[in-house]
RNA sequence: GGCCCCUUGGUCAAGAGGUUAAGACAUCGCCCUUUCACGGCGGCGACACGAGUUCGAUUCUCGUAGGGGUCACCA
């Protein structure tokens, strides 16, 4: 077999979302895992469309998941340029090249007499094909019209009677009657190439051997064929894809107000997390492993793994891989990718303590799943919330409001007395000294200390590590606030 | 509406004519434990339906139902 090549040709009509992305990867893992080539294309033909800063935000997305294209803008190869504005007359030369071949007519009809053809306004569903009429213009009608300088279009002429057969290497052998098949513009008045057309001929220039897409292009596939037939041109593999959505019955779609992959990614997402994620929905690996770095998928993956139904986006799970990847970095990684959230957290003051950082970082990179979960989680260092003496309960901590009470009123004077190292590991050894000293369980020391100390039923570290963090006088000052808000609430 | 495609637990999914129908997320319970999280153990939970082929169908065929796609001078 030929050298592999496959492409990644996004419009730049608007921002990467998702499924854009998946099949991107799965272009690009193609490639790479035949030791091919992956070729990124710009499909610009719709000036109409076209938004302005949509292809940085594409070369963006590449850059930061690490998917490297080998050809395209920018890495000219052998078969640029790699934008199809930048290659009309190359369209121009095809299309006439067909019409030549008799596969493609010029059509002179008017939109407005298109319109007509729709039959009206409330023709329910059934929408009708071109009525064909300018396939039957004679030559000297068609040359006329031509010398006239009337708009054109060139149509597609398809076969009336027969089938086509294509071969989809994931839906496997699909059959069509040609009587069913439009006959499509291939290239449209403004001299520019429809999509279904300049795919065609840019996959064939550019030797692309694996046609990777959205299933949204299934119906349209026997087009291609027949115009790869009409050209006489070899027949890529094709490979559709079930789309990834958003429920049951919607599409996830940057329109239906889902997140992009730049917003997960804003959102304090991984981005090989996200990467990771989004390949395994709708594709499984050999084994029962599921973690993969691009690296590593760029080895693992299969054509056979591909699915065929459709795959609900599952961001509960996307949030569990993503607390994994988390847990798995190293500090210092972790430090860098969280940097943000942890300023944003502690307040600048606490944040250039950098030893305080580092210790928070610590705590928090064993208990977030998202990074944007960080900030409100690690607030009450900068400053003690309010918080009702109701969460000083706990029965399985075996406290209430009075032990409590007492435990601060212990706890108050060993921490002022304390004169052992500053460190959560030897305060937690003296707290637990004094509840036995007092006949105590250690929660019930621990737990109200805990609760003092953050002024929440949840933190991310517990007593003496909160401790540890806020450094014996602000630790004085919340066991202190504690007591006090003990006593009025006991005296009511 | 025509044509095309899809259908294993709530979700992602493996499987293949004969299995106790994997695994993961979620969920529930227990354990660990200075809260939470992590971790460990365990539970709940699926082959859309109906025929046919077969000694035997979740797996093959055909229908039915449900869902999706497409029918542009958009991609």
């Amino acid at each position: 077999m030929s050298q592999v090549r496959t492409r990644f040709a996004p419009s730049p009509t608007g921002y990467m979302h998702i499924g854009n992305l998946r099949t991107c990867l799965y272009e690009y893992l193609i490639a790479r895992v035949n030791g091919g080539t992956f070729v990124l294309r710009i499909e610009d033909t719709d000036q109409e469309r076209y938004v302005e800063g949509a292809m940085d935000a594409v070369f963006g997305t590449l850059e930061l998941t690490g998917i490297g294209y080998d050809e395209g803008p920018g890495k000219e190869g052998d078969c640029g340029p790699y934008i199809q504005s930048q290659r009309r007359e190359i369209y121009k030369k095809y299309a006439e090249e067909l019409v030549r071949r008799g596969h493609a007519y010029y059509c002179f009809c008017t939109k407005e007499r298109l319109e007509s053809l729709k039959g009206g306004d409330e023709n329910l569903g059934a929408s009708l094909n071109y009525d064909r009429h300018c396939r039957y213009l004679t030559q000297e009608e068609i040359a006329a019209n031509l010398a006239a300088g009337k708009p054109y279009v060139i149509r597609q002429m398809m076969p009336t009677e027969g089938t086509t057969t294509f071969t989809d290497l994931v839906y496997g052998d699909i059959t069509v009657d040609n009587k069913t098949l439009d006959d499509q513009v291939l290239l449209k008045s403004d001299g520019l190439p429809t999509y279904n057309f300049a795919n065609v001929v840019d996959d064939h220039l550019m030797g692309i051997t694996h046609v990777v897409r959205g299933n949204e292009y299934l119906s349209s596939t026997p087009k291609y064929n027949l115009l790869y037939e009409a050209f006489g041109w070899e027949i890529p593999t094709y490979i559709h894809c079930p789309p990834i959505m958003k429920d049951q019955h919607q599409k996830l779609s940057k329109r239906n107000g889902d997140a992009s992959f730049l917003d997960l990614v804003n959102k304090g997402y991984l981005v090989d997390a996200i990467l990771n994620y989004i390949a395994l929905l709708g594709w499984s690996p050999r084994g029962n492993e599921e973690f993969f770095t691009l690296k590593e998928l760029e080895k693992e993956f299969t054509l056979e793994g591909l699915s065929k139904s459709p795959a609900i986006f599952d961001i509960e799970k996307l949030k569990w891989m993503n607390g994994e990847y988390i847990r798995r970095m190293s500090p210092e990684d972790f430090r860098k990718a969280a940097d943000k959230w942890l300023h944003e957290g502690l307040g600048d003051a606490l944040y250039a303590d950098e030893a305080v950082v580092n210790k928070v970082a610590a705590l928090v990179q064993q208990r977030c799943v998202i990074l944007s979960d960080i900030p409100e989680r690690i607030r009450f260092l900068k400053e003690l919330p309010e918080y009702d003496t109701a969460i000083y309960c706990h029965k399985k901590m075996k406290t209430d409001e009075t032990i409590s009470l007492r435990s601060l009123e212990l706890t108050l004077p060993f921490v002022k007395a304390y004169t052992g190292e500053w460190i959560s590991g030897d305060l937690y050894t003296g707290l637990c000294e004094l509840a036995a000293a007092n006949e105590l369980k250690n929660s019930q020391i621990l737990w109200p200390v805990r609760t003092a100390c953050s002024g929440m039923e949840v933190s991310p570290g517990g007593a003496t590590e909160l401790m540890e963090l806020l450094g014996r006088d602000e630790t004085v000052r919340r066991i202190e606030a504690g007591i006090s808000l003990l006593k009025a609430k006991l005296e009511a």
